[in-house]
DNA sequence: TTGATAATGAAAATCATTTTCAATAAATAG
DNA sequence: CTATTTATTGAAAATGATTTTCATTATCAA
């Protein structure tokens, strides 16, 4: 969705350096369809370049973070889970389904109209009654799935 | 709200045991106004009755947690905070404002009527679309509190 | 090209949560 | 009430994700 040399120049606009193993961690986090481990980054990364260290996959993931670049999602796993936000790829704004038996996590965009409408609504409220400048929301409904409830799911997706 | 011998039922109706561990638990959660960490509800329920260890609170909140009496929530501090659900208090259902600063937890349960009325149609909607059988929902909003955007909050609330 | 310094990876440290296990207490039948 | 079964317990050790430390290296503005 967008060439190098614009991470290039977001970064170092604010006095952040493009750096080769941060090259790579974007790179991964590009390719894959989200929800993502900082472990799970780290393999990837690190087969594409392996000077890659884990502990650069945190610092970078929460640059990013804080740059709005990616989400941070905690599904109860005990463990982190990341995705680009829509601002940087072709995705839409979405939410999630989480299966609380396999772990299951299933995107929905569907309703974006509406939830969009409705979010931006009670937002701005929001902002005004408590004084408070939102930046992101998150909406999650936690459930089971069809596989889960008949039984024909014995493998967790998730090793849990 | 509820007598001692509700929950005493509650359980034993369920093949689990109440015992004086657990009792001590679930004083605490019902006299706390929520968001404390399991160890925040060790140390007062431990205070309440000395016998009561660490190890027992986690598990009795997986089990509050699983029979739907508790929330737990992540707020991305790198541990969980539980709260009772609405079902065994007088507290409103509600979600959550966080700062992204100094970790406060803001409350709010105001847009509670237009907010179930949407939750409640969009659920119907994901459940027959995605085969999901959905148990419940978290809605936060991220952003930077009053007192953290005009610099007058040097200190964080949750130690950080 | 160079110098200041932001960034790095490896290893050690943290810290929340889980597991193990022998001892104990709760429910229930008698 | 007592005995019996077995769920539950707490302490200590283990686990596993994330963070910190620190000496070395790579980035980039000048
Ligand atoms: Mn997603
Ligand atoms: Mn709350
Ligand atoms: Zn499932
Ligand atoms: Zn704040």
């Amino acid at each position: 969705m967008h060439g190098r040399g614009w991470w290039h120049r977001r970064f170092t606009n604010h006095g952040i350096r493009m750096t080769q193993s941060r090259e790579a961690i974007i790179d991964v986090l590009n390719g894959a369809d989200g929800h993502l481990t900082a472990a799970e980054i780290y393999l990837k990364a690190h087969e594409l370049n392996p000077a890659v260290g884990l502990t650069t996959v945190y610092r970078t993931l929460d640059i990013l973070t804080e740059m709005g670049v990616v989400y941070k999602f905690e599904f109860g796993e005990g463990k982190a889970r990341f995705e680009l936000t829509g601002e940087s790829t072709d995705r839409d704004h979405h939410h999630h389904l989480v299966c609380m038996k396999c772990k299951r996590i299933i995107d929905y965009s569907d309703m974006l109209g509406e939830e969009r409408a409705f979010i931006e609504k009670i937002q701005a409220k929001l902002a005004e009654r408590y004084d408070f400048e939102i930046r992101d929301h998150f909406l999650r409904f936690n459930g089971i799935c069809g596989q889960c409830r008949n039984g024909s799911n014995n493998i967790n997706f998730k090793e849990d």
